[in-house]
DNA sequence: GTACAATATACAAAAGTTGATATAGTCAGA
DNA sequence: TCTGACTATATCAACTTTTGTATATTGTAC
């Protein structure tokens, strides 16, 4: 359900391809969101049979045709929509990072700090790369498009994407400490 | 694959039916890891056949016979492999409401106030049960098995979660206060 | 007397993952 | 210069996971 709305949000932004889509994914909603190709492609189709979407196909000698999707005013209604539409409840995520170390009472110590390592590592990264690459990305789309409503819905998912991550890191060094003080 | 490993995470502990697994899984994973109960059966049996758990069939008049499982010596080996399987990625979450609000420059002003402020009703709500129902659960579950090592990372479970929340809700201060100036 | 708790099953539909396939251009490295 | 990798672009089949809903029975609590 959110893949079709995720789509019809970057297609607000202008006609793209489902490869360009899927670019755009892995810069912005990544975090958040996800979709292979694979996924993209057919839901695309779906929602061209729903009249919320239209191609405009560009053939292509050699490679397979462009297809070029751009919304519909019924569309952009349902964007909308859904957009307005009250969220009553909590959304419930999915982390096995975190599911592995709550079972992980039962390692050796020797292993636990090794995964607890590891996992800081990758978080730090993680935030690294928000600050960095994220960042600039965000600017540059801003700049280029002039979006400003948009940009600052951009802006502050970035940022959320930081503060997380600073939150992570700082809970998973309380529990190095913990544990190898305690276990 | 998940969910095997949380079933046999929390069969390790003790046996259970599926409908107890259910419980625990409501009330200590939920947060990062959650399954109904039409899934949690065909994944025991799943789990049956390939040998990592078993059951005792208590037959009960009226109601359907209970089917207490236990984890056999592999599925305990498999546990441990996984918990002690190197983690290289970080997972990709999803959550709804961010990629709602990450497409909601294009929302009315009052409109998106009001999300933002459903929002922080709802985390505010959230942190306050991770604080009171989830910790005394915590410390119950402790008290009553004596869980050392697993305790701790069930305290350390919780305190993510209430941690998570405090900064989504700090995050979404700061957008209504941005949305208010800036849009 | 109505709801809920305990306990389990079944099945359809939707969503998501994996991996393969096709073609041509470009670009870097051996 | 040949090779291998990567970009651009899209499709498909097979499979796993998740969701949603329905069903069945008894006891107990309100």
């Amino acid at each position: 359900m959110s893949l079709k709305y995720t789509l019809l949000g970057f297609l607000s932004y202008g006609p793209q391809t489902g490869y360009d889509l899927k670019k755009h994914i892995d810069n912005s909603t990544q975090f958040f969101w996800h979709a292979r190709l694979s996924q993209i492609y057919p839901a695309l189709k779906k929602l061209a049979e729903e009249g919320l979407v239209e191609a405009t196909v560009i053939p292509q000698e050699g490679k397979p045709d462009k297809k070029i999707y751009f919304v519909t005013e019924v569309g952009r209604t349902m964007l909308m929509d859904w957009l307005a539409e009250p969220m009553d409840k909590l959304p419930l995520t999915k982390d096995p990072a975190l599911l592995k170390l709550f079972f992980s009472g039962a390692l050796d110590e020797e292993t636990l700090l090794a995964q607890l390592h590891r996992q800081l590592a990758l978080h730090r990264a993680q935030l690294a790369h928000y600050q960095q690459e994220t960042a600039a990305y965000v600017e540059q789309v801003i700049a280029e498009t002039g979006l400003t409503r948009e940009g600052v819905m951009w802006k502050l998912a970035r940022r959320f994407g930081e503060e997380y991550e600073r939150t992570y890191i700082r809970w998973l060094e309380q529990a190095l400490e913990v544990v190898e003080q305690k276990l």
